[in-house]
DNA sequence: GCCAACGTTGGC
DNA sequence: GCCAACGTTGGC
């Protein structure tokens, strides 16, 4: 099983939202680099999402509930993919980004080293620390 | 609101 | 195939 980060703008889609919607719908990626990646998530796998903009924060855990599709905003002769996501649980602790950037273990994460990248796999390691960061209570 | 970083597009 | 111009994103 891998780990994924998943990076979203809060006014556009939220982790709130995707709780009232018990699950997504991960569409809309327009960029090569993050399709490839999601091309490799598989049902099962878990993901963070991540809130860019006023947030900046890892705001909780979620699960692929469906291999990738073809993405269906697509347009005719476009070839995008989507996968299904739902929620698993909510960041006792939301982990910002300042703390990620001082955290040493997060030296060579996507997020860090390329913000712009909606969707990027993480380490176990790095999966591992963010479980833990966002799961101890304040 | 500004700017840096990155991606895309189009002229050559 | 290169590179300048432009658009988008996201942090500050």
């Amino acid at each position: 099983m891998r780990h994924w980060l998943l990076k979203s703008e809060p006014g556009t889609y939220s982790w709130d939202d995707l709780v009232k919607d018990k699950k997504t719908c991960w569409d809309g990626v327009r960029n090569y680099q993050a399709r490839n990646f999601l091309s490799e998530i598989k049902k099962g796998d878990a993901a963070f999402l991540y809130h860019s903009g006023e947030d900046k924060c890892i705001v909780g855990k979620v699960e692929i509930s469906r291999d990738p599709f073809p993405d269906p905003t697509a347009k005719e002769g476009e070839n995008w993919v989507s996968v299904e996501l739902k929620p698993l649980k909510k960041a006792a602790k939301p982990l910002d980004l300042k703390s990620i950037k001082a955290n040493p273990a997060f030296k060579e994460m996507y997020l860090v080293r390329n913000s712009r990248l909606s969707v990027s796999p993480l380490t176990e390691n790095e999966a591992k620390e963010i479980e833990k960061l966002i799961s101890s209570a304040k």
